[in-house]
DNA sequence: TCGATAGTTAACCATTAGGTTAAGTGTAGC
DNA sequence: GCTACACTTAACCTAATGGTTAACTATCGA
């Protein structure tokens, strides 16, 4: 059971991470239902990718598909979604608690040094050596190491 | 601007949707700071892949290192948990609503079939046919199709 | 009945992800 | 000074991902 939700939130996780499948689902938020045709139009890649992510969401629980005739209509569904929201609130305190430190930082005495608050900027988006000391050189190349 | 917060999200979500990346945050729920041999310790894989995933969290502003003597001490950060959050939210009504819908349907005349609502149980996982009607057999081999 | 529409799926490709081992570097303690 | 500790990173591997084209199937309307 626990691993069966381990997975669907890997799931869910996974579903959102790619800008393409967000939009679709910023789509259906819009309207509630829409055909693959109608999702697919506003995408410059082929239809059959937009079916593999629509494949990718269904998996992960984040829609329904319904087939009338030769058309298939797309909802929303939220259960998992909401899942990924309740793992999130696990950790609204990092982000409350350190606006709460920093307003009380900012009634302290200025003689005293504040203390590290959680809320900090983002890391830049780069192959990172994110240790406050200076990256160090890189090691030197080595060639073939495998036995 | 808004491709830079649409990345964001990219290597939030990404962060989020592998396991192991799920624990090493839980565990840095309960303490506050940890080494990452103290982060590793639990986890079945190697050093340098434990390390690979802290530089997931670490681009993804998930969270901060700070290196003291020879120890890499690590510590949440939330802002961009935060901005999961919040794009989470856009979808709150979906399950509010179809809650809701669920117990407006619960005080109708039993004879009155129920609409579909929105909430529903995930699919299973598996290359899912989700659409209502049975899976059609799949076409046949074809062979190498490239020209 | 036939052509158009809507969708489906096999086969392929390039890239990325998640893991490994081996070798390296910086720091601490004796 | 030397060894151990903590971490770092190159090089490699397999599997998965996100895209493509081509060929296919089901449905609709003339």
């Amino acid at each position: 059971m626990v691993n069966y939700r381990e997975q669907a939130l890997d799931r869910v996780f996974a579903a959102l991470a790619d800008p393409t499948r967000r939009a679709l689902v910023a789509q259906l938020e819009q309207k509630q239902s829409l055909t693959v045709s109608e999702l697919a139009r506003p995408f410059p890649v082929s239809l059959p990718a937009i079916m593999k992510h629509l494949d990718v969401l269904s998996d992960a629980g984040l829609i329904t598909r319904s087939k009338s005739g030769r058309t298939v209509n797309c909802r929303l569904t939220a259960a998992t979604m909401k899942s990924a929201m309740d793992w999130l609130h696990r950790y609204e305190r990092f982000w409350s608690e350190g606006l709460a430190r920093l307003s009380a930082l900012l009634e302290e005495d200025e003689s005293c040094p504040p203390t590290q608050v959680l809320l900090q900027p983002p890391s830049q988006a780069s192959p990172s050596s994110a240790a406050s000391t200076p990256r160090r050189p890189r090691s030197k190349p080595r060639g073939p190491t495998r036995k």
